[in-house]
RNA sequence: CGGGGUGUGGCUCAGCUUGGCUAGAGCGCCUGGUUUGGGACCAGGAGGUCGCAGGUUCGAAUCCUGUCACCCCGACCA
């Protein structure tokens, strides 16, 4: 951050305390509003904007792939949650009930879905019968509630808004590729579309989906230096196709059961794009997520001409398909900076009489501050180049800070003293057993984030037991 | 679920210890005017059954009992 100056009182300082300037930033930015029940939250105009853009970016690379979109039911009967044992253990502790229709008590309770694997398993299980109905490829945009104790607005809600993805396939084989395929699509679009370098890996035993054979995952860093996982894609083998007796005739005429995937991103991506974006004046949006890219503040609007001119340059950017708007409101310009600052607008531009006599405008990173003159003429290009550097620097920049604070471990002292001195990610050598890692969160409070693909044979033992290693794996305090 | 804390105009809070006149402040909001290149200023105005329910008392925001909600720190989680 070229300038980390706090310019408005009424965001706490990142350094002064994280949690409280997150929760400034996400209220101030209009983002969010609390609701009457715990855990669930008013998304507002400019947080849901944001999380229209998520979709549209994702749907679209969904679409590339084959995926169709539907739409199943939010309630789940009891019976049907109960059919996967791992499953029903991992989200019974945390799902909401409904007891009564109307007046009458249900016979059968329903919970309102948490995820909708047992769902799409009852769907499945009538809608396929041969190989020909194989695979199916469906995903779905909806929210999901889990009744979590504590919350923090988009990184543990309730209630919270997700696209979950659900697949069943022939072969194994198709459903790992699929479930590969998926995970690449969210790294490329967290790191193409938001700016969020991520680590790709493989979660341990421990750590993988209720149910899962394996659960790859996306992992970032926080500016805060915790983790976040941003994204998950799961390899479900013939475990649910078992539970729910989801088979298919084969061309050798004989039943087979189905493979399955399921991968999903939530809102909370809202919440990791703030914590590696934002500053301490607010959020910082990359462009490409940016409801509002550009926003043109006149400068003593009443003066003749002024307003005309900027309402030009909006409808000019607004033409090369730029998304411009113009601040008029009857405030003093500085209060008009702070906000579009806090907002997280990428660029604003400045125009007033001194501008217009020289027939020129401001333009002002919202990343960095840097003040770019320009022509007026000349300002939908500037402009559009601008909101492509802008987008490139943030990523250099997040991605330095990734590399920044991952640090490597070859034995238990440096293990010890990389979270007891610095925080980040830690690169360490691990034996592959529970014991191992079990006793890292105890004895240090952090997690294995994820096998990452990228191996590196940092040393022969294990951090922990000195036994030899199994697996390099990033560890990190997460959110 | 364990530990700690808070409920008073839209927001942040003061008042409560030691009960007493008409419950205050700052910000925000509305009106009018002057302003406008980093959160402008002046004048006027609206807005509160003090979380809820009981109790004590001549009298309760204040004391007592109960209850609900929210926040922070842990354990759990996208």
């Amino acid at each position: 951050m070229a300038d980390n100056k706090k310019l408005v009182s009424e965001i706490t300082s990142m350094d002064e305390d994280f949690t409280q300037w997150y929760t400034d930033v996400v209220i101030k930015a209009g983002l969010i509003s609390y609701s009457n029940i715990k855990g669930c939250m008013v998304i507002k105009p400019a947080g849901y904007a944001i999380w229209e853009l998520i979709q549209k970016h994702l749907d679209a690379r969904f679409k590339e792939t084959g995926v169709q979109n539907a739409y199943l039911p939010m309630f789940i009967p009891e019976s049907l949650l109960q059919k996967e044992k791992d499953h029903v253990e991992g989200f019974a502790p945390e799902v909401a009930w409904v007891t009564h229709g109307g007046l009458e008590k249900l016979n059968e309770r329903f919970c309102v879905r948490p995820t909708s694997e047992t769902l799409f398993c009852d769907y499945y299980k009538g809608e396929i019968h041969s190989y020909k109905d194989l695979p199916q490829v469906l995903n779905q945009w909806c929210s999901v509630v889990r009744w979590e104790k504590e919350t923090r607005p988009f990184l543990r809600s309730r209630e919270f808004l997700w696209q979950e993805g659900h697949t069943a396939h022939a072969t194994f084989e198709e459903a790992e590729e699929r479930t590969q395929q998926m995970l690449n699509v969210y790294a490329d679009f967290l790191e193409n579309d938001m700016a969020i370098p991520v680590i790709k890996g493989q979660k341990t035993e421990k750590e993988k989906f209720a149910g899962a054979e394996a659960t790859y995952t996306v992992e970032a860093l926080m500016h805060d230096c915790r983790a976040l996982q941003s994204a998950t894609s799961h390899n479900f083998g013939d475990g649910f196709a078992k539970a729910f007796e989801i088979q298919y005739a084969g061309k050798d005429n004989k039943l087979h059961y189905v493979f399955q995937t399921s991968w999903g991103l939530t809102t909370r991506t809202i919440g990791a794009m703030i914590m590696v974006h934002g500053d301490n004046s607010g959020l910082v949006l990359p462009p490409k997520i940016a409801p509002i890219q550009i926003t043109v503040i006149p400068i003593q609007q009443k003066k003749e001409g002024v307003l005309d001119k900027a309402n030009e340059i909006v409808a000019a950017l607004k033409k090369a398909d730029i998304r411009a708007n113009i601040d008029d409101t009857d405030r003093t310009p500085g209060y008009k900076f702070s906000e579009q600052e806090m907002r997280g607008t990428p660029i604003r531009v400045e125009i007033g009489p001194k501008d217009i006599e020289a027939g020129k405008c401001v333009l002002v990173r919202r990343d960095t501050r840097e003040k770019i003159e320009c022509a007026i003429d000349d300002v939908v290009k500037t402009a559009a180049e601008l909101l492509d550097t802008i987008q490139k620097d943030m990523f250099d920049r997040a991605k330095k800070h990734l590399e920044a604070h991952t640090y490597t471990a070859r034995n238990k002292e440096e293990f010890e003293e990389n979270f007891k001195e610095t925080k980040g990610f830690v690169k360490a050598m691990w034996c592959g057993c529970r014991e191992c890692e079990d006793k890292i969160k105890e004895d240090y409070s952090v997690t294995s984030r994820c096998i990452p693909f990228e191996q590196e044979n940092i040393s022969d033992t294990c951090v922990i037991c000195g036994k030899p290693a199994k697996k390099m794996v990033y560890w990190g305090r997460a959110y």
